[in-house]
DNA sequence: CGCTTGATTAGACGTCTGCCAAAATAGGCG
DNA sequence: CGCCTATTTTGGCAGACGTCTAATCAAGCG
């Protein structure tokens, strides 16, 4: 499963990029961290929007991204949305860039 | 350190992202993959070329932005030119994704 | 040397991306 | 209902991206 182990063939890799796209864009690695790492599991968009120097559109639309590739979920609850993280889909592409041992550990060539 | 603990600043964020957005492509996935797991740990160039339909210089492309967010490292010997992958940043690029409880088991909220 | 093979660089072209302003949708409330 | 706040959708624009062809650089060899 991991991407050192073997070779990632097309489809897979196909359907990976996405994910890792998504991640590829500094406002959206922190929007996602904040979902991720918020009390109770979830936050309103209004909270996300407040700590960024960006318009409710743009950060709507960056939210949009991390949902269509499957890493956060939304939920409307009367004039509220709330984001959560799916720790599911994280813990995958962790998985795929796990390292066997200790990166640290990186073995010497001459 | 991993995403969902706390929430990542700007900087940790802008430092990050770089390196997501080069795994955000197929072509680029399955080279990192095809340099991480092979025997050796190193590969020529010019069997990476042959793994995919795309001219040489798209090829030389990918490696250029996978060798410049610091996935892999080339070296010339001779007429050929060696890819390797470092570990240490797939390494670290997991640790921030990965998440603290299997994924599994994501509590259910009422 | 001059040629040949391996690899990168330069330049061009169509597409995608991130941003914003403006407009539309959703729900709550007087 | 009509309005107000929260959020998303639409449309437009500048810049970035992926790909190609053509040209250039590197190294080995006759």
């Amino acid at each position: 499963m991991p991407l050192v182990s073997e070779p990632l063939n097309a489809g897979q890799a196909e359907r990976l990029a996405p994910s890792f796209k998504a991640l590829g864009d500094p406002v959206r690695l922190r929007l996602l961290s904040l979902i991720a790492s918020h009390a109770g599991g979830e936050v309103c968009v209004c909270d996300l929007t407040d700590a960024f120097d960006l318009t409710a559109p743009t950060i709507s639309h960056h939210l949009k991204v991390l949902k269509e590739t499957g890493l956060v979920t939304a939920e409307r609850r009367g004039t509220w949305v709330y984001y959560r993280a799916r720790a599911e889909a994280l813990g995958l592409l962790s998985a795929v860039l796990a390292v066997p041992q200790p990166a640290v550990l990186q073995e010497s060539n001459a």
